[in-house]
DNA sequence: TAAAAATACTCCATAGGTATTTTAT
DNA sequence: ATAAAATACCTATGGAGTATTTTTA
């Protein structure tokens, strides 16, 4: 059985007459008799009782139209279906968040657009830290996420840059230079700093030790934060200053103050990381997205 | 797009490998990679990534690999169907049953027996008399109907002969002859007698208005009843008495006694009606049965 | 007798086969 | 160098066309 010939049943079925059943599908009425005959033959029952006017259906053709109506519908829509998903338009994207990441105005504004322009690619979120969801990519159990780079080079991994801000002082209210519009950070040389362990954002680590030996000195560390946004509780406890992308400072804590570093600050860049080799039209669309809108900023 | 696309596209997807699927599908490698060509022409998206080892799916051939799955089950699924409809082993009957032909033990006892045969089969049974019922047999609103005969001869319907018993005397327990063991029909010429209006079941009335001729009576004609059923509360009312059909006496009603009728009695013959041209294979499946299983008795 | 489907045949489009080339690891 | 798909070209099945016959109301 092929579609051939469900089309042509359909067209008898509806004309209840073969030779303007012929007409309509485009051929003449011989071959069209024959391709009945042999789908009534495959069936194993006829499908019309050929009268002197035209045709009736039988028992199991008035059945058969049915079946045959339902069949070349989803043809149809799986037709359609793959045509949306090759276009982008319909889909899932698997995204991760690092840390703070979903705090940054760029990233909801960029979901937003997307989710506008593409209502119906389906969105998966999840939230982790960089190292975590760089391996998840890796792995292909997520398609996207927005990380801080740098992250290791990969040959399977992409990074799009989208934004690049000064890291900011966080300080417990009651730190004596909570009050000043901008601290250096030399002068915190004798304070305890709360720092995420190197695993968890490798990138960002290593911007915080250059800038501390810029500034000529060497922290000391005290609790290790988990995450990024349990930094910010630890400072408000008084268990040390740290410094944060300015993401973290959209969080507003009672008892925490966040202000601008003097002098040449670390910097927090967030980048869109994604596989190459994923495939899918609607991450490539999400990633011509986030090319487009949000350009890398200094 | 045609059944074959499909079904060469999953061999592709399932072997991951032309040459392979190809030989399963019993065709050769070129002529396989045109039709996957045309069928990726057709979705305007390629559907597998050509790797010198074999191939892998994209993200749309991965979801047409569903697709295609889904719509070669859906035409096996209404082959199927469509075989079982023309074999009687599905489908539909709408039967209808004339007065207390439902006690009749033969009537349900071939329900049960076509039940068990052919589960599949819905039947939908209707409660009526027989000439409104053989008026909805030739309109084609059911398609078959357990009536008293004769019916009237109509091209398009036949009539099956099932059981023919003969008639009881239905009296009032309060009736002088109600304690004899049988009854001739002369000895209640002076009764008043509860009937059927002729136009219920003429057949029925016919046979019973020539046994009183033959009885050598005319009755006296009270109350007519609007179905045999409803004779019967009317006899133990006291409102007179009546003829009925073996199958009425199956409903046990106090104030009630069924007689048999001395010398000869009328008969009611129960039948099974149906439409020539019906052509449902189940509906033949039935009339077949009811005639093997219930031979014409007398 | 007339309308319409079936049959008989012819033809050609295209599914499928064969030989070879290209591609990617 | 090798495995596998693509390309080129050929063959032939069977889908479609034409002419005619059969069927039935």
């Amino acid at each position: 059985m092929e579609l051939r010939h469900l089309r042509y049943f359909l067209a008898v079925a509806e004309e209840r007459h073969f030779t303007r059943a012929a007409e309509r599908v485009g051929i003449q009425q011989p071959p069209l008799s024959l391709q009945i005959k042999q789908l009534e033959e495959e069936l194993g029952t006829p499908l019309f009782l050929r009268q002197s006017r035209g045709v009736d259906l039988t028992e199991a053709g008035a059945a058969f139209v049915e079946e045959a109506r339902a069949i070349l519908a989803r043809v149809d829509q799986a037709k359609t279906h793959i045509q949306r998903l090759s276009r982008g338009e319909a889909g899932r994207i698997r995204i991760g968040f690092a840390g703070a990441t979903y705090f940054e105005p760029a990233v909801p504004a960029l979901i937003r657009d997307y989710r506008s322009r593409y209502p119906d690619v389906q969105l998966q979120p999840e939230q982790s830290n960089t190292a975590e969801l760089v391996q998840r990519l890796i792995d292909g159990e997520i398609d996207a996420a927005f990380v801080h780079t740098p992250i290791g080079a990969d040959p399977t991994l992409a990074c799009l840059p989208l934004v690049d801000e000064a890291m900011l002082l966080a300080l417990p209210a009651s730190h004596p230079l909570s009050g000043e519009p901008a601290v250096p950070l030399a002068a915190l040389a004798d304070d305890t700093f709360i720092l995420l362990p190197r695993a968890i954002s490798p990138g960002l680590y290593d911007r915080l030790i250059a800038a501390f030996q810029q500034a000529g000195f060497t922290p000391r560390l005290g609790l290790e934060a988990p995450q990024i946004v349990s930094i910010v509780p630890m400072v408000a406890a008084g268990f040390g200053v740290s410094l944060v992308p300015r993401a973290v400072s959209q969080i507003d804590t009672p008892g925490v103050r966040y202000l601008p570093i003097a002098g040449i600050a670390p910097r927090a860049p967030i980048g869109l990381a994604y596989r190459l080799d994923g495939g899918s039209a609607a991450l490539r669309g999400f990633v011509a997205m986030a090319g487009l809108v949000d350009e890398p900023q200094n």
